[in-house]
DNA sequence: GGAACAAGTTGCGGATGACGCAACAGGGTG
DNA sequence: CACCCTGTTGCGTCATCCGCAACTTGTTCC
């Protein structure tokens, strides 16, 4: 037994060990070893070897000569190889592409992935105006369009066991829990979720599922830009594109076929 | 013994096993327990645990119960929060999307790795003609623009270090390494490099060097694309709006401020 | 239909390999 | 110069991980 106790984790001791010194290092950005004992509960030489052992391959690199670990370029090999694989990535990239070219606004692929939003892939619109890149960020599920499609996806249990505490992030975010039911109840059957300066004031989204061969909801796909380019009647012009391109793309991954 | 020979591992054993099996699937795509175990000489069920290990931080995933292994989401949100702190990505990209747009060909940016050039990101030009993603990739260093800019900031003992056989890719490809010498130093005064259809035929780079406050070249930056859009005197247009691009960037990484 | 096979998964005991300790090596700062 | 703070390394012990072998489950082939 021993380590079958602690929450979630899984068998190998020091690979998990390592592995949450990844995660910690995403969480802060940098971290001396004397750090990363202190959050792991063990002795320096133990967090030293095992950040040695990443840096090895590259995952972790250190800033200077006996400076601090930060994650490293092996990481971006990985996820290259990671998004290469994903066909839901493949799939859609070029109808992402063409979906931003035709609207001129941001594009974004986004999975639910612990209780949260995880944006797979970012397509910028044509636009001079640059959004902060969310790739492999987290977002929360009820305060976007992206989260309601994905929710929507869910049953009342799998709603009820991911749902927690609402956060209000402006004046339009949905914090009651039978608001926020409503509203999925909504997306299901409109087929696609609208977020109005509900995250961020001045940041408008809309967003569509994607479907695998199942019929179950693997992602979501969403335009999304400044709302005062973005104002009703042009979110009501963007939105059979959208719904267009997240069927093509479910399409392709068998959706429909039988 | 034991751990302590083969090629270049670090610390931990069953660490690095684990992060082994992390480049076996960013290779092969997915695999089983048993393949992946037959790949690390050890035991089916040391395999597995390490597997596990590695899914409950959602690092691999499997396709099915009881099936295959593949990379999993984890990956993308580490790379995540890596791009987020890598200065290098953060103060580059917008400069790159200028570049894209004022030449309408695609931008890359390359850095040193393990031998080979790694590309760190990509900003597609206007043209419909959309190259492959090349993010997270090798490349060959002698056949490519990128490669042969990176190469310029090596010394000639890092130099013999780093080339190993010169493959050929086409006709054009510099295979002699004293050709690639005499390359390389024509790189150095110039400021920058080209290549066309060294790698792929038909195919058209450029890159120029990117600094980091030392002076050293940590990063490459090109414009690339079909050779019938890039001649020779396309080139001529897009050589100084590149050089002055990484330049930029090489400002903002906090070269030349004393 | 069931037998043989091959995949992933699990319990167990033994020895190997990882851990904590403590000492070392540099760099700042007072 | 002494102090304190880093990251780094040798060593002995004991917990941990590994290999074995049995189990489970799904598929194939008579």
């Amino acid at each position: 037994m021993s380590n079958a106790g602690e929450g979630g984790n899984g068998g190998v001791q020091s690979v998990d060990r390592a592995l949450t010194i990844l995660e910690v290092l995403a969480r802060v950005g940098e971290a001396g070893v004397t750090d990363i004992a202190a959050e792991l509960g063990v002795h320096k030489s133990t967090a030293f070897r095992l950040v040695t052992t990443l840096e090895s391959h590259r995952l972790v690199e250190q800033t200077a000569d006996r400076g601090k670990y930060r994650l490293g370029v092996g990481v971006l090999r990985l996820a290259g190889a990671t998004t290469a694989r994903l066909d839901l990535v493949q799939e859609a990239r070029p109808v992402c592409r063409q979906l931003a070219a035709g609207t001129g606004e941001t594009v974004n692929l986004a999975v639910l992935s612990e209780s949260s939003a995880l944006y797979l892939d970012q397509v910028a619109g044509s636009s001079a105006l640059q959004p902060h890149n969310w790739v492999g960020q987290h977002i929360p599920l009820h305060a976007t369009s992206n989260g309601k499609v994905l929710l929507s996806g869910l049953d009342d249990a799998a709603l009820d066991e991911v749902l927690g505490g609402l956060s209000r992030y402006t004046a339009m975010t949905i914090t009651r829990k039978s608001q926020l039911r409503e509203e999925i109840k909504l997306v299901r059957e409109q087929g696609y979720a609208v977020a109005v300066d509900e995250l961020e004031v001045g940041l408008t989204a809309v967003a569509a599922p994607i479907h695998n061969a199942h019929g179950d909801v693997i992602a979501s796909m969403s335009v999304s830009g400044p709302t005062f380019r973005l104002p009703a009647e042009r979110v009501e012009e963007v939105l059979p594109m959208l719904v267009e391109a997240a069927v093509e793309v479910s399409h392709r991954l068998g959706w429909g076929h039988r």
